[in-house]
DNA sequence: CTGAAAGCGCTTACAG
DNA sequence: CTGAAAGCGCTTACAG
């Protein structure tokens, strides 16, 4: 069954097997077995599979990609210092990418800042057309790093595209916490403070968490939440004096609510309200944003807004394999990338 | 700068602008800009350079490949039900990969056993020749994927190899439980519980958990522990009624401190814990297993044995990378892989 | 020090 | 329905 000789098997070596050409080979072999091909009779077709399955012949990659045939490849870049929300998306995106029969090439950004170069360089070498790039929060990029995604097929970004032709797939986070608001007025609370990582008018994701909650607000007419946003200046994660300090405003506004920049503000928050002498969710109650693992296992479980990964890595991988997009040459200005933004959901738990 | 042909540049055309032949281009700009190339010129060498990087030259992987280059590519497999602790350890693989100028190819097990089979045809079509499968536990791989696996130049799997020639990596659980055993006796601990998921007689893992916890509990004299050890039946994660089950035992036992098999266990013991009354620390000691990030989030923050995924990653990549292992024919039966043994190391926190 | 030629394993026109 | 030939972009002996 299985190959003895150490030489792979190659479409010649089947051809000689079966007495045919190696052009037959390559026909029978590429056709779906039920596909009337005309090129070859079905009785060769069948002595041929036979061979190859016999001889355990696979395809050469390379010398397929070299004659001009796609590599089904998608390269993914992360951050290196990635949390595990964005590996639960990496997951997700291998799940979609594989449903459309494509591969991952993973890497990192590194401390290095060549290595990003040098990943792009070799994505582009073996042929990879589509790239798919999350960082967060997007770092500067060098201008020759922006030269190479520009020379992908498609590349895709979140939130931000690097470059004007990239394509974008993004999470409404505006809409994930203005659900997140209502749903904590339904439940009573009127006095709703926002806790942010950073400063909203410098930090595009904060700014979204801000205008959601603002509208929410708005609508339904709680004046008295007005100003209740707290944020600190970017530092993540952050430690307990920058908690405390939260929680210390929260209290001194008698907030009855929260909703947090992520998981990891609103653990830390629940901890500093208790060391402040409140409790949770009676007294406040707290909402998160990415559902990370952690936030099913706190006590409280912590009620999160989902940033649904599944739709995510959906739209992304979709946004990856779009047809070539038009040269800038061509449309120099003119020229942008798509968008996809997905909708997150409320996780309603126990802290809210 | 960047080419502005749609055509890719080509060896040749490097080549014709510089008025050399290709042989001289390729071996110019396959010697490091330090390395005395015998072949080369420099006049010629500084010019060919040049124009290559005017032109915006990327060679070409699988023209390269096809010639026989090695493709620097690992393969890699994980299960598709991941828990964030076997994405910390991807991240870390990914890292050690890079350190020694690899990529990852990254598949998941799929609900389909086909797509293990396909992953694995498709790394060998690409000529991936080292391959790292993390599975946890280790599912039974039909055998035609057993057949795929010795194809590989090198196999790596974690804990038990799927094939006689299979390296192997661990990490020494035995070890990490032993330490955390004498850390809780320092701490006057003297009645000292293990929880493990599984049967420890059905799961190896389960089964080194509980070893090092004899060993230790042996080595301190510390016979009030005989039998302390409670299982549950391998249901991941555990429902309320198993963990209130767990605890109650616990209680009964009088236990004054646990040794969980994981993170997630640890936090679900400590919240059942408390819901009968008990104070963690205080009253009981808890240590987990993983070193996930709810772990250090976790109020109180879990005391736990860390994986040391940069070790583990680091071993893994080393065994991929292994020159060709002896052909079975050659030596039948005695063919094994190699294994390399991790220690964990015990983090302290507020559980124990 | 340099060039012309062969060939890696495929696929795709082009003849028969 | 099938075969012989050319060529994808490189690299590696082999001549000069």
């Amino acid at each position: 069954m299985a190959q003895n000789t150490s030489e792979r098997v190659r479409l010649v070596d089947i051809a000689r097997e079966c007495g045919v050409s190696a052009a037959v080979v390559s026909a029978v072999l590429r056709s779906t077995a039920g596909t009337g091909t005309t090129r070859v009779g079905e009785k060769t077709a069948n002595k041929v599979r036979q061979a190859a399955r016999t001889m355990g012949y696979r395809p050469n990659a390379a010398a397929r990609q070299l004659r001009g045939a796609k590599c089904d490849l998608l390269g993914v870049l992360i951050g290196a210092d990635s949390t595990t929300a964005n590996f639960n998306r990496l997951s997700a995106v291998e799940r979609a990418a594989y449903a459309r029969g494509n591969r991952l090439m993973i890497g990192q950004f590194h401390a290095d800042p060549s290595s990003t170069r040098s990943y792009l360089q070799d994505f582009l070498s073996r042929g990879i057309e589509s790239l798919m790039c999350f960082h967060n929060p997007a770092p500067k990029y060098d201008p020759e790093v922006l030269e190479l995604f520009a020379q992908f097929r498609s590349a895709v970004f979140q939130t931000r595209p690097a470059i004007a032709t990239g394509n974008v797939v993004d999470v409404d986070r505006a809409h994930g916490v203005e659900e997140a608001v209502k749903y904590l007025a339904t439940k009573g609370r009127t006095r709703i403070a926002l806790v942010l990582n950073g400063h909203p008018e410098k930090d595009l994701l904060m700014e979204d968490r801000r205008r959601g909650w603002s509208r929410a607000v708005e609508e339904l007419g709680l004046k008295q939440c007005r100003d209740l946003v707290w944020h600190g200046d970017g530092a993540f994660p952050p430690g307990r004096a920058l908690v405390d300090g939260a929680v210390e405003q929260l209290v001194r506004w008698r907030a009855d609510a929260v909703i947090a920049s992520n998981d990891v503000w609103a653990i830390e928050v629940i901890k500093g309200l208790r060391r402040a002498g409140k409790r949770v969710p009676q007294d406040l109650s707290v909402i998160g944003f990415d559902n990370v693992e952690a936030a099913a296992l706190f006590d409280p479980a912590l009620t999160t807004i989902d940033q649904n990964n599944a739709d995510f890595a959906q739209a992304a991988v979709e946004l990856a394999l779009l047809p070539g997009q038009v040269k800038e040459e061509e449309h120099p200005a003119t020229q942008h990338g798509r968008t996809i933004v997905v909708p997150p959901r409320l996780i309603v738990r126990e802290s809210a």
